[in-house]
DNA sequence: CGATATTATTTCGATATCAAATGATTTGAT
DNA sequence: ATCAAATCATTTGATATCGAAATAATATCG
């Protein structure tokens, strides 16, 4: 037994599960992480610079809820990635609130050439599972993510989002 | 489709599968802490007093391998869960290096508390897949978890792990 | 037009997280 | 018995992460 809960069948079912898919995602995450294939960048840099180079230009907010992440935690990401020169911030002129980012000719450099890579790691990974039960499981996690609401949300890159967080 | 990448089909499939689970763990995890049953715990937290009220005292090593967390973070955690006075650390008197943890009787009855109504929230977020669907997924998970190493490893409690890291 | 509401971003404080370095202890091998 | 290597925990420094509150700009409505 996966885990020591006692109780009704159901909720028995629904624990077990949750571990697995808990800790699928933390030892994949991990073992991703082991592949240095990201040098210094973190897991939200590169899903910034990927969003932006599949996506174009974006304010922040939309990087925010594209990659589920609070403004706040978005705004300090930025602020390193611009610090290394990979990403711009510019005010919107239209729209003064707003913070148009668009990568640095550095920063589209490097994504372009490690985006490949890690897809390739990724692909490594997953390989484990046949093609058919890789689409088994998109459909699972699909229906997860998506929990009890209606509306279907697309999703466009290796990270993006347009569920409410 | 889901990614912009132009690539073989196997990649792209991968990057696909890979995109919706971890959209699906995020999506999972933000909302179970909307659900704000632990609390002032993190996630973290919650897991040491768990894995702790199901496995009775370990060293910090265990916890950390069992949490899939690095040694330092575990002091970190630790340190805050001290504080609050949930957990108890006491030098092993064999082994002069370890760390004992226990939970206080303080902890002890947090964990009873709320470790039925995380339960039962679990059940409610899952219960959006059939029960057959849920046996799948954690089958695949499994899979995918364990990824291309053939030991077998056994999962004991919400988030146990003995895999390597 | 002006008060109010909404939207976007930043700031702040607390916690998490890792990797690398350090300190303490034990074990193993000579 | 001693010294080298392994093990366990802590510290340190950088980044991440959230939520809440603050700030700024814009939109809306009466």
């Amino acid at each position: 037994m996966p885990t020591h809960f006692k109780g009704d069948p159901k909720t028995v079912l629904a624990l077990d599960t949750f571990i697995k898919f808990t800790r699928a995602a933390s030892a994949l995450e991990n073992r991703l992480a082991h592949h240095n294939v990201l040098g210094d960048l973190t897991m939200t840099q590169f899903g910034v610079l990927e969003t932006l180079y599949h996506l174009g230009p974006l304010c922040q907010g939309a990087i925010s809820s594209k990659l589920l992440k609070s403004t706040g935690n978005i705004t300090l990401v930025l602020d390193n990635l611009e610090r290394h020169g990979l990403v711009r911030r510019e005010r919107d002129a239209q729209d003064r609130r707003m913070v148009n980012l668009s990568l640095t000719p550095k920063g589209e450099e490097l994504i372009a050439r490690i985006f490949p890579l890690q897809a390739a790691i990724i692909a490594e990974e997953l390989a484990v599972l046949e093609p058919a039960e890789q689409e088994l499981l998109g459909r699972l996690c699909k229906k997860l993510g998506l929990g009890k609401q209606a509306d279907p949300a697309v999703n466009r890159t290796l990270s993006s989002s347009e569920e409410p967080h």
